[in-house]
RNA sequence: GGGCUCGUAGCUCAGCUGGUUAGAGCGCGCGCCUGAUAAGCGCGAGGUCGGCUGUUCAAGUCAGCCCGGGCCCA
């Protein structure tokens, strides 16, 4: 039979001294009783093999498994484990468990009324289990008993109105699976609001939907194989039908729902998702209107021209995602020319440009004001010309003049293709005159700038600015229109730049031609399309009149990173232009605009209701309330036109999705319709955080709504304060992105992402690429998934068709360069034994799931949010083993010793005396109080997640470590201890509640007993330290360091802890610190193992006196002479200028200005060790070792190694920590001496009723050289 | 091509208003501890702080230019 394995409750029984324990001698697998030479470590775990039976002897556990199981231990589930799969995983917590299924079964049943699913051991403080079964008995507790609604009802709980703590969720669109990305943003968002909560304000969490757009659109049309190569899907959505589109919208929107649900649940996102707001529903919709309505009531949303990407064949313009994939490196004209000068038949200006088939359209050109422009004498064919264009960039000739720019303005030439009147050809503006140009660069062309209106950006913005004509002679269909000169007409744009060149060339208009390679757009689906800039109608917001307005208003935000403000979003909106509102497509909030096709009258409305007002007919009301304002049903409603008899009828467009997300504020809400108080009480927002990307999406979206709606006069309209700056949101966390261990985006197609299932679950399905070239027993992922999973050598994956893993393969990673989306390369002979049916199957880890805390903590912990995260499997779990590991050991420690003292600090009185390491950690705890809180309060994530960090290292490595034996003494010192851990740990309960709700709750219930801790307060930031403890915490950094210089003299010395030395000498450079650590010096000795400690008297032997100036405070002083001052002190006898220091009376150097009298604040003092001694120094202090050995300090040291054997044998037989044992010692006569003289100790240390010694003993297992025998065994057993 | 941002140990990252032995974790090497124990701890080796030029008594830190990565935009 495989052996039954020890299960980590039955190891906790046992702890806790609790269990039943059947059998109570030792015995060997001979029936021996158990020799202390047969002590063996137990086999690693990695190893198949029974834990015991690779020893001498075999120590019959009195206890059987339970599997798995991390909860509570169950009468009758106490049977060996099904040995189906004897594997043995290791936990990072300490636990041992059989490897699947990884993940704890639920519970036996609800667990009893008011109370956490608790374990039937009646221990006072409960253990930690594993963070899967934590979070998972977390969850449970919270849905059962509501916390997370009983934290928003607070305020009533109180009977007072709690102060307002205003998050706005911005909305995701749920019509893709959540990735990591989303990870991040959730946890920087629920971080905030459960800090808020606590420090007592009340913090609503609507959630949102974002479900309007052309991501959704193109989602549905690749569902409905749409979006093929060369396919106008366009024209096949509108044969599909607009009503079944807009269906298919609504469905693809929700598609993932549930799995974004999952996910916030558990990564321990608090958000409202029953009261979300969705970007569709009617009241959302009519609050758009509302503002859309409001800005055309005030001139501010017009129709008007912008130039897009246009696809000629496809007929269609391009969004700038799919204009960024098109980009490729071509052979363009690159064109010089001379555009006359009217008047002046021999002087031209000088033109560049790269696409000659937009010369015909030229209406302007563009010049510098302030740039200094040459004209320029040339020969060419024996007549002389002058060319103009700007001085650094002029042609060879002889210069006649240079001018500013401004002196050009004004100028007319004659156009190189003079148009004929007709449509596409508006003359009515500025036209054939050079104008000013804030764009005009010298680093390519000419300094002259071509502009063309109806072909650029730029050219069209400049249109605008100066009132230029507009000619387009190239039509939508990328042919030129019949207003074009005759070789031109009908013929396609790309095809007629030679002629144009030849046409120019032969009247002697053209300057220069060559070729230039740049990078040039062409259609993403149809490569060999060149795309065209074209001004395409549409409606538009008047943003840019707003620029200043925003512009403050970004400038009160509390950016972070700071550089936001002035930099990327800053930048976004000084270049601010005219927000191109409208989109030809279909699933969107409909522009509610109605224009009268016989008059021509226009109106916005702002709702249904004043659509019927207007008498308006034509509503669908059979179909569903939300679709019925939309296309094509919105489209079907008219209204009667209040000026003629005609018939107003809805405008075609939709608007830019981003619009409705920047309207959230308040169309959350359905205001002003409805919801006036919950907008009014919510406005603006305290908090929004989203990643880097949204600067031009949403946070621009939120702040330019806000920024034109809300003031003054609106605000007074509807009865709000006004909003002032900033508005709508007053702090705003913009967060990087998340990265592979590459710092490369991770992606899902390319497959360089960890997976938030592995993480969470501990497994991941994957597709299956079938693949022969992979190994056998080997598994084929991208090599940044490969590195980030980081698995160690001996261990391996499962590969099952089974998400338990069972009946699964043990397989290795292997890289492999491409396994495909979201797939993995199997060899089909592996796929076939294990029996996957489908295309999909299942790997699971070797390890417990991370969990949630631990995502978490990555993302606060790793670096500042808003620097690109770079995740990954091992860089999880290295943070979890930093921090939670950590402080899940502190909380073991503690519960294990305060159930075996009976402790309960709710019948007990905290004790009035500390002793000096529970003033100093408490101290350190009060510290990390105001540390933690004063980062949090300035939204700074990172920092505060560092102190913390290293305040759960400074009580596991120090306090707990110096303090073990306190805890495990009698009477007030125990009790001291006790308490100060205990109220340590309560405080920390609350500091790591926002980082890791999960590990928090489970501790504070353990502690406390609470409800929850995310309903308690934040912990009062305590007063002003005490003079006294911030010189212990000085105090004790400078002991932390002495024993660290000690160990390293050790560690060089090569004399192990266990062995005590006679003696250490310190040397401190700072002699005054010698009074102040001699209390704390015990912590030394202790540490240390050494007999005595004190402060040399002979420093000189072996240590150097080193004295330099104090930079910082005598570089004010001296400024120049620095560097002299350093060379003076450099040379002069540290020991004498520390004596002249220490003294009082200054000392005194010469330097070249003059003498200067040193005082103690200007000159650092430090030790150096001399070389050839046992010492390891630093700049504070110098610690030398007494490494000599007598007989007395190696009986001692033979002494502690034999303690140390039985406390092992102890170990070995799984005794629980009270038990009593007798134990039998033999040896040759040292070691019976050694034990007869510290008999009384080590009985003590071990608890041993009895101990005897006797000689004997071998040399199988010797301590330090010695014949050494023993027998170890329970005291109230038969033994 | 433009803007923003980053570049510090083999890897992942700190480094305050400029101040003199540039830190941590992981990994590596060596060792320790053993009543937190399938855990934990210590010590050590590893750095021309991307490069160049400047400002300064003093530069990882400030300025300019260049090189490389990322993001946004074209």
């Amino acid at each position: 039979m495989p052996a039954t394995l020890p299960s980590p409750q039955a190891s906790r029984l046992a702890a806790s001294g609790r269990a039943q324990v059947s059998e109570t001698s030792v015995t060997t697998t001979e029936g021996a009783v158990a020799t202390a030479g047969s002590r063996v470590r137990r086999p690693r775990p990695s190893s198949a093999s029974s834990p015991q039976s690779a020893g001498q002897y075999r120590a019959r556990r009195p206890r059987a498994s339970s599997g798995c199981e991390g909860g509570a231990a169950r009468p009758g589930a106490d049977k060996p484990t099904p040995t189906s799969r004897p594997r043995l995983m290791r936990s990072r917590w300490g636990a041992t468990f059989a490897a699947f299924p990884p993940l704890a079964p639920p519970g036996p049943g609800p667990p009893a009324e008011g109370e956490m699913p608790e374990s039937k051991v009646p221990s006072r403080f409960e253990e930690l289990p594993s963070p899967a079964a934590l979070e998972e008995e977390v969850l449970r507790y919270w849905r059962e008993r509501g916390i997370f609604e009983r934290s928003l009802q607070q305020g009533k709980v109180e009977g007072r109105e709690r102060p307002r703590f205003v998050f706005y969720e911005g909305p995701p669109t749920a019509n893709g699976t959540p990735h990591n990305g989303h990870v991040l943003t959730r946890v920087i968002k629920d971080l905030f609001p459960r800090y808020k909560t606590m420090r007592g304000f009340h913090v609503d969490r609507k959630a949102g939907w974002d479900t309007h757009g052309l991501p959704v659109e193109i989602e549905v049309e690749k569902e409905l194989g749409m979006r093929t190569s060369g396919a106008n899907s366009r024209e096949a959505v509108l044969a599909y039908g607009l009503d079944n589109f807009a269906q298919r919208c609504i469905e693809s929107v929700f598609k993932y729902t549930s799995v974004w649900e999952d996910l916030t649940e558990r990564v321990g996102f608090w958000v409202d998702l029953d009261q979300a707001y969705v970007t569709y529903h009617r009241e959302y919709v009519e609050s758009v209107w509302w503002a859309l309505a409001e800005l055309y009531r005030r001139g501010l949303l017009y129709q008007g021209k912008k130039i897009v990407w246009w696809w000629p064949e496809g007929g269609t313009a391009l969004s700038n995602g799919e204009v960024g994939e098109g980009y490729r490196d071509v052979d363009d004209p690159s064109v010089t020319v001379r555009l006359p000068v009217q008047g002046h038949d021999d002087t031209y200006l000088l033109a560049w440009t790269t696409t000659p088939w937009t010369l015909p359209s030229n209406v302007a050109l563009a010049v510098g004001a302030d740039l200094p422009y040459a004209f320029v004498e040339i020969e060419e064919e024996g007549r002389t010309l002058t060319v103009i264009a700007a001085e650094a960039r002029k042609p060879e000739g002889r210069v006649v003049k240079v001018v500013p720019g401004a002196e050009l303005v004004g100028l007319r030439y004659r156009a190189l293709f003079p148009p004929t009147p007709g449509p596409g050809v508006d003359l009515s503006g500025i036209s054939f005159q050079v104008v000013a140009g804030a764009h005009v660069s010298l680093e390519t062309g000419t300094g002259i700038v071509h502009t063309a209106p109806a072909y650029g950006e730029d050219d069209y913005q400049l249109r605008l600015e100066a009132g230029l004509g507009i000619i387009e002679l190239v039509g939508p269909d990328g042919r030129f229109t019949e207003q074009a000169p005759a070789f031109l007409r009908g013929r396609y744009f790309k095809e007629a730049d030679k002629d144009i060149l030849r046409d120019l060339k032969g009247r002697g208009l053209l300057h220069h031609a060559g070729t230039i390679r740049h990078s040039y757009p062409f259609s993403p689906r149809s490569k060999d399309d060149p795309l065209m800039q074209l001004a395409r109608p549409g409606w538009f917001i008047r943003t840019s009149a707003f620029k200043d307005l925003a512009l403050q208003n970004s400038a009160a935000v509390g950016w972070l990173p700071e550089h936001v403000k002035d930099g990327r979003f800053g930048d976004f909106l000084r270049n601010n232009v005219d927000w191109a509102l409208s989109r030809e497509r279909f699933w969107g909030t409909p522009l509610p605009i109605w224009q009268c096709r016989s008059c021509g009258h226009e109106a916005a409305f702002d709702s249904v209701a004043a659509l019927e007002a207007a008498g308006a007919g034509g509503f669908a009301p059979e179909v569903d309330r939300h679709l019925q304002v939309h296309r094509p049903w919105v489209d079907r409603i008219t209204v009667p036109c209040p000026h003629c008899a005609g018939t107003m009828n809805r405008v075609i467009e939709v608007i830019d999705c981003w619009f409705d997300s920047g309207c959230m504020p308040f169309a959350q809400w359905g205001f002003p319709h409805r919801g006036q108080q919950q907008f009014k009480d919510a406005f603006p927002a305290d908090f929004i955080s989203e990643a880097v990307d949204q600067t031009r999406g949403w946070f621009y979206s939120l702040l330019m709504i806000s920024t034109l709606l809300f003031d003054d006069e609106t605000c007074t309209r509807y009865g709000l304060a006004p909003a002032g700056f900033p508005r709508p949101y007053k702090n705003c966390v913009v967060l990087g992105h998340v990265c592979d261990m590459e710092g490369k985006k991770e992606s899902k197609s390319v497959g360089n992402y960890t997976s938030p299932h592995l993480v969470l679950k501990g497994r991941i399905k994957l597709r299956v690429a079938l693949d022969p070239a992979v190994p056998r027993g080997a598994v084929g992922l991208v090599d940044a998934a490969v590195r980030s999973i980081d698995l160690s050598a001996d261990e391996r994956m499962t590969l099952a068709a089974a998400s338990d893993g069972v009946g699964g393969l043990s397989v290795k990673l292997v890289k492999w360069a491409n396994p495909g989306k979201e797939a993995m390369a199997v060899h089909p002979e592996d796929a076939a034994l294990i029996g996957i049916s489908g295309d999909e199957a299942w790997l699971v880890a070797p390890f417990e799931p991370p969990g949630a805390d631990a995502f978490r903590w990555l993302f606060y912990a790793a670096n500042p949010p808003w620097t690109n995260t770079r995740l990954s499997m091992r860089a999880i779990r290295e943070g979890q083993r930093e921090f939670h590991l950590r402080l899940a050991n502190v909380f073991q420690f503690f519960s294990i010793y305060a159930n075996i003292a009976g402790f309960d600090p709710a019948v007990e009185a905290p004790p009035a005396d500390r002793s000096t390491l529970d003033r100093w950690i408490l101290h350190q705890r009060d510290e990390l109080v105001r540390t933690v809180t004063t980062w949090l309060d300035a939204y700074r994530i990172y920092e505060a997640a560092r102190a913390l960090t290293t305040f759960v290292d400074d009580l596991s490595n120090w306090y707990v470590r110096r303090s073990r034996s306190r805890f495990w003494a009698e009477g007030a010192e125990g009790r001291q201890a006790l308490w100060t851990l205990y109220e340590v740990l309560t405080t920390l309960s609350r500091l790591v509640a926002p980082f890791t709700p999960f590990m928090a709750e489970a501790m504070y219930r353990r502690l406390e007993r609470g409800e929850s801790v995310h309903l308690e307060a934040w912990p009062e930031l305590p007063g002003a330290a005490e003079a006294a403890d911030r010189a212990l915490a000085e105090d004790m950094a400078l002991v932390r360091e002495l024993c660290s210089l000690g160990l390293a003299a050790r560690a060089r010395v090569g004399v192990k802890v266990r062995q005590p030395l006679r003696a250490v000498e310190l040397v401190l450079a700072d002699p005054s610190f010698e009074a102040r650590i001699a209390p704390l010096l015990p912590l030394v000795q202790d540490e240390l193992n050494v007999r005595e400690v004190h402060f040399s008297h002979r420093a000189e032997d072996f240590v150097e006196f080193k004295v330099k100036p104090d930079y910082p405070a005598l570089g004010k002083r001296l400024g120049k002479e620095m560097k002299a001052c350093a060379q003076a002190l450099s040379q002069a006898d540290g020991a004498a200028v520390r004596a002249a220091i220490l003294g009082g009376e200054g000392y005194r150097v010469d330097l070249p200005s003059g003498p200067v009298l040193l005082g103690a604040g200007e000159v650092v003092l430090e030790v150096v060790a001399r070389e050839g001694f046992q010492a390891a120094g630093s700049a504070a202090a110098v610690v030398a070792l007494h490494a000599d050995l007598d007989d007395d300090l190696r009986q001692e040291g033979l002494s502690r190694e034999i303690l140390n054997r039985v406390q092992g044998a102890r170990k070995d037989l799984g005794l629980a920590y009270t038990d009593r044992i007798r134990v039998g010692v033999s040896g040759d006569p040292a070691v019976v001496e050694a034990v007869l003289r510290f008999r009384d100790h080590i009985a003590q240390e071990v608890l041993a009723v009895t101990l005897t010694v006797e000689p004997g003993g071998d040399l199988a297992d010797p301590v330090d050289g010695h014949a050494f025998a023993m027998t170890v065994a329970r005291a109230d057993g038969p033994g």
